[in-house]
DNA sequence: AACTTTTACAACCGCATCATT
DNA sequence: AAATGATGCGGTTGTAAAAGT
């Protein structure tokens, strides 16, 4: 299929608009409607191109743009979305009235998306960024190595230890080496370094109080046990010798989406090999608002028609809800844009 | 106060898709 | 069926304002 220059830049404006500007498109589609946009810029007496007053209009100019900061309903709403859609601006834009998807793209792009690195969650997944850590085979190694690692506070805390960085690296590459039995070193050797990285020379434990309660914490220790189990039975049979109460305690969930709603109701208009799909299937008392998940093309019924507005929220506050959600927390030492 | 860096967001670009000829 | 044109969409860029040094 051809594909013809949207119009002819030949001396026609760029940049941004000038309230002039401004004025003669607005005026001229009251006056006409927008009709064809080709067209338009000539008829308005304007030296822009169609599309560029197409843009300019539908993102700035349309007199039912909602301006100005988004509710913290909105922005909750714009992650639940984007965790079923992903970046399907303009189709989460339609669940938003008065906002536009390149509004939605840009605030996602310099707001929520680093709150949600920030917050230990992956933008793109919505899943915990356990990416960031190898940690299934330290844990699996540790585990198999030292049964000591099976009470949880220890198990827990040396999670926590292990998110600084360097300390990260040096444990992966070892446990790396040792899998493929490449150790420039004993057997034994191995073991007492990978179990010292694990418990002795790494920082203190620090308090666990965000590990220890709600059920994220245990989510997420679900997923770390999962996967450690997994690499066990997949790739060491030999070592295969976690002891079964470790399954039967916590290997009950294997949740992928760290969002739930309280008042929820069940989306039914979802492909069906999409994340939040198998999620659903095997969390069937997960669900999300239907006043957010709403059927596609078929509900214009505002988000926020009945909803609680926390308009006046800061930032911080934001961030703050978020963590609770989530129960996750990667430290401020970390460097998460070097991960990025 | 001057300079540099970061942030926020409007605008642009190129591709995809749909409609029309 | 193929070519062409119009529009929609998502990724990226440019730049003004804010924050930091």
């Amino acid at each position: 299929m051809g594909r013809a220059p949207c119009c002819d830049k030949n001396g026609l404006k760029k940049g941004p608009w000038t309230p002039e500007e401004d004025l003669k498109l607005t005026n001229f589609i009251q006056l006409h409607g927008p009709g064809n946009w080709r067209t338009l810029p000539k008829n308005a007496g304007l030296q822009r191109c169609g599309k560029s007053c197409r843009l300019r209009w539908t993102n700035y100019l349309r007199p039912d743009i909602k301006r100005g900061r988004f509710s913290f309903e909105e922005e909750e709403t714009i992650i639940q979305l984007h965790s079923i859609l992903g970046n399907k601006w303009s189709a989460i834009a339609a669940r938003l009235p008065g906002r536009t998807d390149n509004e939605i793209k840009n605030y996602w792009n310099t707001h929520i998306r680093k709150r949600l690195l920030r917050t230990g969650i992956d933008p793109v997944t919505h899943a915990p960024r356990l990416d960031l850590l190898d940690i299934s085979s330290i844990i699996t190694s540790s585990l198999c190595n030292n049964p000591s690692l099976l009470n949880m506070s220890n198990f827990l805390g040396t999670t926590q230890a292990l998110m600084n960085p360097e300390l990260l690296k040096l444990a992966t590459a070892i446990l790396s080496l040792k899998q493929q039995n490449q150790m420039p070193f004993s057997k034994d050797l191995q073991d007492q370094l990978c179990n010292s990285l694990l418990l002795d020379q790494l920082q203190p434990l620090q308090q666990l109080n965000q590990y220890q309660q709600g059920f994220s914490s245990e989510m997420i220790t679900n997923q770390l046990l999962m996967q450690a189990n997994m690499e066990n039975l997949g790739n060491n049979s030999q070592e295969n010798s976690t002891p079964s109460s470790l399954n039967d305690g916590f290997v009950s969930q294997q949740p992928n989406n760290m969002y739930c709603s309280s008042n929820a109701t069940v989306p039914h208009d979802l492909p069906e090999n999409s994340n939040f799909q198998s999620f659903y299937n095997s969390n069937q008392n997960f669900s999300f608002d239907q006043s957010v998940v709403s059927t596609p093309m078929s509900s214009s019924t505002p988000l926020n028609s009945s909803s609680t507005f926390i308009n006046s929220s800061t930032e911080d506050e934001r961030e703050s809800y978020c963590s609770d959600l989530l129960k996750f927390e990667i430290p401020e030492s970390l460097d998460l844009d070097e991960f990025m």
